[in-house]
DNA sequence: GTTGAGCGTT
């Protein structure tokens, strides 16, 4: 990755080698933007290794080719990795949430924290570049005390969730050419450890459902957590996300046949097809619904990964969504177009989730929402649902709240043999709208109304 | 001792 580049990894260094040490040795081959010597959290020993990082990357080649002694030990210099590759090469448990897991998530400030800005940053270019998502309330740049030298990172606050949810959507940012990383901010006041917002099944639909599953943090903690994030675009992201447990934090899952969720994925995927065939199908088995899905889309690491479908769900897809690419035809018509809005893309309903409020829904989902323009296109795929259906998802609010209403209801279960369409429930006066029920019923929206009516 | 931490006013 390109902020990695010239940053070399030192391995074997002494314990009584520091930062300032590591600079003034490499320092001789050229300049040095940072040094680290990583220690460990809780007794500050050095851990035995640490990274260097020259302005000029180029220096990385005479580096490599020479043997270093510094304060005694001969310490090995290599290229570093990214933690990308970290992840994929050397570990194969993929319960680290890294740091900054706990509580991070739990309290949501509409404060974001920045990683790897760079010095060249000034408050003016960080808050424009962070005004395309938002309102900015209140910009920071952290400076060391004593050198005041730029720190490298610093906070970026929004008057909305959603904002704060469009920016963490994407967790990579290119900030005057380099790339900076977004965190929510951890809360300064509060107890990480504490759950701020009341989880018994109060209000938010949604969070009753992660903590239902008895781990309240893997859903919503866990999510802001980098691991998520780190997809940059790879993919290689994604399978943290689904692994820590997403799914199962969800709750959904588990609860009840442990697919449950999983039916989303028919979701994404459906586009086209799926919708509709799936569901039925599809609900229980979330696998099949995506892989039927469209073509070419990237998803498929999704399905393999997550099984359980949560994860399967699309999110990350976009495509289908707005692309429309995907599924047989029909979507494709026209709606493509509209379903752009790259936001909807990823997350559509990520964000949402979180947000115990409700608010959630919105943004991610709006967008797709655009998506709805498409309309009708009845394509049918396979199974008879209709595209519209979509349009029903978004509209619906799966954030609105009141979630508990229609996702829980069980109804979609049992109906489940039906088909699809009726995950909410509403539909279930039009089969032909799939979706509507999609959308009602996860989102309650509509399928209140239905049910009033 | 060999692959990461940095979270607050400027």
């Amino acid at each position: 990755m390109d902020s990695d580049q010239g940053k070399l990894f030192i391995g074997g260094i002494s314990w009584e080698t520091s930062e300032d040490r590591l600079k003034e040795y490499f320092g001789q081959y050229g300049d040095i933007s940072q040094t680290v010597v990583m220690r460990d959290k809780v007794t500050g020993r050095p851990r035995g290794f640490g990274f260097v990082v020259f302005s000029d990357p180029s220096v990385l080649d005479t580096v490599l080719q020479e043997q270093h002694t510094i304060d005694g030990r001969t310490v090995e210099a290599k290229r570093a990795l990214s933690r990308e590759e970290q992840q994929t090469s050397a570990r194969s448990g993929n319960f680290n949430q890294g740091r900054n897991s706990g509580g991070g998530g739990n309290v949501r400030t509409k404060k974001i924290f920045v990683g790897g800005l760079p010095p060249t940053i000034t408050e003016d270019g960080f808050r424009q570049y962070f005004e395309a998502y938002g309102h900015v309330t209140d910009v920071v740049i952290m400076y060391d005390q004593n050198t005041q030298r730029p720190r490298g990172f610093g906070f970026i606050s929004f008057d909305t969730e959603d904002a704060v949810d469009r920016v963490l959507h994407k967790n990579f940012h290119d900030l005057n050419g380099k790339q900076v990383e977004v965190k929510r901010a951890l809360p300064k006041d509060a107890n990480p450890g504490g759950v701020s917002r009341t989880m018994s099944g109060g209000s938010g639909g949604y969070q009753g459902y992660g903590s239902s599953g008895g781990n309240s943090s893997s859903y919503d903690g866990r999510m802001d957590s980098n691991s998520y994030m780190r997809a940059q675009g790879t993919g290689a992201g994604f399978p943290p996300y689904g692994s820590s447990g997403y799914a199962p934090g969800y709750g959904y899952g588990p609860a009840g046949n442990g697919v449950g969720y999983g039916s989303y994925g028919n979701y994404g995927a459906p586009a086209g097809a799926g919708y509709g065939a799936p569901a039925g199908a599809g609900y229980g088995n979330p696998n099949a619904g995506y892989a039927s899905g469209p073509p070419g889309a990237p998803r498929s690491s999704w399905g393999a990964q997550n099984p359980s479908g949560y994860g399967a769900m699309g999110y990350g897809n976009a495509a289908p969504w707005g692309a429309g690419s995907g599924g047989p035809g029909s979507a494709a018509t026209g709606q493509s177009p509209s379903g752009a809005a790259g936001y909807g893309n990823q997350g559509y309903g990520y964000g949402g989730y979180g947000g115990s409020d409700g608010s959630y829904g919105n943004a991610g989902y709006g967008a797709a929402g655009g998506r709805s323009g498409a309309t009708p296109n009845s394509n049918a795929g396979s199974g008879g649902g209709d595209l519209q259906g979509s349009g029903g998802y978004m509209g619906s609010g799966y954030g609105d709240v009141n979630g508990s209403s229609g996702y829980g209801n069980a109804s979609w279960r049992s109906d489940s043999s039906q088909g699809s369409g009726n995950y909410g429930g509403a539909q279930s006066n039009d089969p032909h709208v799939g979706q509507g029920g999609y959308g009602g019923g996860y989102g309650g929206a509509q399928g209140r109304q239905a049910q009033q009516q």
